[in-house]
DNA sequence: ACCCAGGGTCATA
DNA sequence: TATGACCATGGG
């Protein structure tokens, strides 16, 4: 199929990403939520803060004031939004027994638990059940609509559940990943292959009208 | 100076 | 169900 022939080219073209970089499951789970619609470099500013100011914990995030909070986050933008839902999440995430009791959730279980905190949507729930609970759950992002919209494979504008059984379904059937581990291994590195592949793709100059959906697109050559 | 980034919520129709 | 406003910094 398809999907696997692109994922693929992507592993050939740029190798093994080890994502999510992070040290810790609550490492990622903080990254996941600053990382909403901001660029990485500025998520990390802000990580280093967090880590030069010994308050990356949950107990430790609950207990600062949410401008204090915000201050550290200033750098990965949307502060007083992004701390008051990091608080909300760290909340909930103290009330369920933290990671050790979390992660004995099932997949669907904890998937909606996530989303039923306010400030986490599809993506930010996936990335953490993906990379901090290694779950076998396909993340779907703006990349992955553009990329995937531009190789006539999927409409952009389906809605991201859509999106996300259909990749799943799609990489599970036949030769994809049979066994649980598997899954979490392809899901893992295709998505992160997605979105470095994208940050490449998307920096070219000039950007078709809806970027990567042109058949006129000066990146298209990159494809097939 | 302008454009955008590894989204999500809320109000409105 | 589907748009649109809003949130905000830093790098290209």
């Amino acid at each position: 199929m398809r999907f696997l022939t692109v994922y693929q080219r992507l592993f050939r073209a740029y190798g093994p990403q080890y994502w999510w970089p992070g040290e810790t499951p609550f490492e990622v789970i903080v990254g996941a939520v600053l990382t909403q619609n901001t660029a990485w470099s500025n998520v990390e500013k802000a990580l280093a803060n967090l880590k030069a100011a010994e308050v990356l914990d949950a107990e430790r995030i609950i207990a600062l004031s949410p401008q204090r909070l915000a201050h550290w986050l200033t750098p990965s933008g949307y502060f007083n939004i992004k701390a008051q839902r990091l608080r909300n999440l760290c909340a909930w995430y103290l009330s369920q027994g933290a990671f050790q009791q979390l992660r004995r959730w099932h997949t669907k279980r904890l998937r909606k638990a996530l989303l039923s905190v306010n400030g986490v949507g599809f993506e930010t729930a996936d990335d953490i059940l993906l990379y901090a609970f290694k779950r076998p759950v396909f993340v779907i992002d703006a990349y992955t609509r553009r990329i995937f919209a531009r190789l006539g494979l999927v409409d952009h504008t389906a809605p991201y559940e859509h999106l996300r059984q259909l990749f799943q379904e799609t990489l599970t059937e036949g030769q994809g990943a049979t066994s649980r581990q598997r899954q979490v291994a392809l899901y893992n590195e295709y998505h992160a292959l997605i979105v470095i592949h994208g940050k490449e793709i998307c920096r070219q100059r000039p950007r078709c009208a809806q970027c990567c959906l042109r058949a006129r697109c000066p990146a298209r050559s990159e494809y097939f």
